[in-house]
RNA sequence: GGAGAGAUGGCUGAGCUGGUCGAAGGCGCGCGACUGGAAAUCGCGUAAACGGCUUGAAACCGUUUCGAGGGUUCGAAUCCCUCUCUCUCCGCCA
């Protein structure tokens, strides 16, 4: 959410911004809306100097055993006025925060403009393609062949999108998640989480997924909780409503959950393999900051996602998203994209990004340091990583001829000893 | 699921026979005194949001906030209703 008192006095600049993003919203209902609630709360103010000042002599009248009839009548209407105006002003507020609550973060001045991810910018890449000296197939054969998969049974038990993993499958996800899980902790100075896997709608909000969202998640039925899309929801929104200590920032949490989305609008997109399902394992680095520090934050917070993929030898390039294919509530994101033989390109297994402080107003988040007042926090997430992707990835860049699969050196302690899979 | 207790400022904890209560006391924190320095002690000060004024900020003025929402009243931390959460006991359960 953006700060109400920017968007009224920088009209042009949340203008401009939204523009680059291709989010047409027209600002002027909003300053309207906004310039008669402060006109109506001057007015309803004035009343209520007047009744706090009026019920405070008509204690005093009484307590002096003088009659104060008239003025209990007087006030009597003016309470009644005050109600009215208070309930306009309720309304007022209301719409004000939706308006606000469903304009998109202001881009950060670096970030490329473009349509869509076409426009998106390259900015590094790590290693090199593998080259087959045969066909590679992809993870989705391999895993089926290799009996580690069961796509048909998901299906059958629930849905399209659902799978079982199955033998070293089930084993290899479970290895994966706990090295990305020791990795951050060990390596980049996270405290581990374990989250609730469903959130209410307030912490919904606080991230942003709601009001705009909803149709991209799961909701439990008869209840105010949502499956997580992302362990993103459950670690930022720990702190909702609290004042951090200055001195304490930054703090960096890495969680494992399982994550849950309804995909609309990606019917037939993805439909075969781990790629896109709708339950997936994640690991997810959440950091908070205070408001000089993000953008380094956000570097290094790439860096340590990008780790994974060194220490797993798995080729990848980083793109930093342009203002038409960046999320709703991010100022700035980096996606980390492994390389997939079976796509023959990039895909995305990681989504860094710094969104400054307007999750953090939304969850009102703040710090403070010494006497000073509380401020925003700055809040960032990636992806470190998308297991399920990682999985895939391994598949098919470390596939052989025989179609077997060899387990990367730092993945076998987790797998006793195993080198490959058979 | 049944019965009961509770939710007050950064923390703890009074107030809860309605009227100088934004709220005593303590702790913590900040500044100062004392000291060679420190501890202890003493003094002073310590919430936030919104709005007005202001080029902006500070100061100042006003409003709101004692879990959330609603009600009674001229006036609510205090009375009534609903909800949420926490704790205790019982039952059930991985």
């Amino acid at each position: 959410m953006l700060d109400l008192k920017f968007v009224r006095n920088n009209p042009e600049a949340v203008r401009a911004a939204l523009d680059k993003r291709g989010a047409s919203i027209s600002l002027e209902p909003f300053l309207a809306l906004d310039e008669r609630r402060r006109e109506k709360l001057v007015e309803a103010e004035k009343l209520k100097n007047k009744r706090n000042v009026v019920s405070e002599e008509i204690g005093r009248l009484k307590k002096a055993g003088q009659p104060a009839e008239k003025m209990v009548l007087e006030m009597r209407e003016v309470s009644a006025a005050i109600k009215d105006m208070d309930d306009e002003i309720r309304n007022l507020e209301h719409e004000i925060q939706q308006t606000l609550l469903g304009i998109p973060n202001i881009p950060d001045a670096d970030v490329p403009t473009g349509h869509d991810e076409n426009d998106n910018v390259e900015v590094r890449r790590w290693g090199e393609p593998p080259q087959f000296n045969f066909e590679p197939q992809a993870h989705w054969d391999i895993g089926e062949a290799l009996d580690i998969f069961d796509f048909e049974r998901g299906s059958k038990v629930t849905g399209a999108r659902f799978t079982f993993y199955k033998g070293l499958g089930a084993a290899l996800e479970r290895a994966v998640i706990n090295f990305m899980l020791d990795t951050h902790t060990r390596e980049h100075g996270c405290v581990e989480v374990l989250p609730p896997f469903m959130a209410n709608s307030v912490s919904m909000t606080g991230t942003g997924q709601l009001p705009k969202f909803a149709e991209d998640m799961f909701k439990v039925e008869n209840t105010d909780y949502y499956l997580i899309p992302t362990a993103e929801v459950p670690v930022t929104n720990m702190y909702a409503g609290e004042i951090l200590d200055g001195n304490k920032l930054p703090i960096y949490h890495c969680a494992y959950s399982a994550c849950f989305r309804a995909e609309a609008g990606a019917a037939g997109r993805d439909t075969r393999g781990l790629i896109r399902q709708h339950q997936f394992n994640k690991v997810e680095l959440v950091k908070f900051t205070n408001q000089e520090d993000s953008w380094e934050e956000l570097e290094k917070l790439t860096f340590n996602a990008e780790r994974i993929l060194q220490l797993l030898g798995l080729p990848y390039r980083v793109v930093v998203l342009s203002t038409g294919d960046l999320g709703f509530s991010s100022a700035k994101t980096y996606d980390i994209e492994v390389w997939l033989p079976s796509y023959n390109s990039y895909k995305e297994i990681s989504s860094c990004s710094n969104f400054a402080d307007f999750q953090a107003r939304r969850a009102n988040i703040r710090y403070r340091e010494g006497k000073g007042k509380p401020r925003f926090v700055h809040t960032l997430n990636g992806s470190g990583l998308a297991v399920g992707r990682t999985v895939a990835a391994i598949l098919e860049n470390f596939q052989t001829q025989a179609g077997t699969v060899k387990i990367p050196v730092p993945l076998q302690p987790y797998l006793g000893g195993l080198t490959e899979i058979k």
